[in-house]
DNA sequence: CCCTGATTCGC
DNA sequence: GCGAATCAGG
């Protein structure tokens, strides 16, 4: 395929609209998204906001600077940790009305933030050759939508950052002194006496550094519990349990080769 | 992993 | 000029 005017055309609307250049590229068939891209950028179409620019620098492209442009408010950085308990919107229920705090000159955070040059709305010389492209733009819009929804600065705040205790109920910070709005009755996650299963053997809690501890049975299960027996001074485990734990390395002719893996193995890529 | 756009470079 | 390969952030 090969760019005909008309391709270039919607090319260039497409891109021009905000599609990203693999849906131009389907859009277009026969060319790659690398293909959109080359393209777009030899003809000099604007930059959008990448990944890769943002760290780097604005190196050939981005005539149209955008540090100029933006009517973002500069924003000298405010406290940004200070900020969360006061103005949470999580806490959304029973924040009293914020105290008539100092006139903090808080920058227009999240709204201000404006893509710099807003996409023309509409061309209206192209007018009649939108009929041919009945399709492309709904879907543009549709994205154009969804994007916009998803880069919401509504969505965004969450910075309030409680934990989640056992529960259900939210630590709080410390300068919290909102009760927690359900506090959920305490409960336990373990049972406040060990099952009489392991009554009589070694359990977690009866593990010192003088006896072995050497697992019997696996962690979870009712009758799990330790060894118990006096261990081998120097080590964790009794004698026995040593024996098992600390093998002297065979030399290599003389082991036994590894029972085949359940599994089929590791997968090899 | 996926996605994105930018850049490079052989053709 | 073209676009695959590559890079690098989200």
């Amino acid at each position: 395929m090969s760019w005909t005017d008309e391709r270039i055309e919607q090319l260039r609307k497409l891109w021009e609209a905000g599609n990203t250049a693999s849906q131009i590229a389907e859009e277009l068939g026969g060319v790659s998204r690398n293909a959109v891209i080359g393209k777009a950028h030899r003809l000099g179409l604007q930059s959008r906001p990448s990944p890769v620019r943002s760290a780097g620098a604005a190196s050939s492209a981005a005539p149209a600077a955008p540090a100029a442009a933006a009517p973002v408010a500069p924003a000298p950085v405010a406290a940004p940790v200070a900020a969360p308990v006061a103005s949470a919107p999580v806490a959304a229920a029973p924040v009293r009305a914020a105290p008539p705090v100092a006139p903090t000159p808080t920058a227009p955070t999240p709204a201000a933030a404006k893509p710099a040059d807003e996409p023309a709305p509409f061309d209206e010389d192209d007018a009649d050759t939108q009929t041919d492209a009945e399709a492309a733009p709904v879907r543009s819009t549709v994205r154009e939508i969804e994007t916009a929804i998803s880069t919401m600065p509504v969505a965004a705040p969450q910075p309030v950052i409680r934990s989640v205790g056992p529960g259900g109920f939210l630590r709080q910070g410390p300068g919290d002194q909102q009760p927690p709005a359900t506090p959920a009755p305490p409960r336990r996650l373990v049972p406040a006496k060990p099952s009489s299963d392991i009554a009589g053997k070694t359990g977690l809690l009866d593990l010192s550094d003088k006896i072995c501890k050497w697992p019997i049975g696996h962690p979870g299960e009712p009758d799990f519990h330790f060894c118990g027996k006096p261990i081998n001074p120097g080590f964790p485990y009794c004698l026995d349990h040593c024996s098992v734990a600390y093998q002297a390395q065979l030399p290599r002719r003389d082991r036994r080769p590894p029972p085949p893996l359940p599994f089929g193995g590791p997968r090899v890529r």
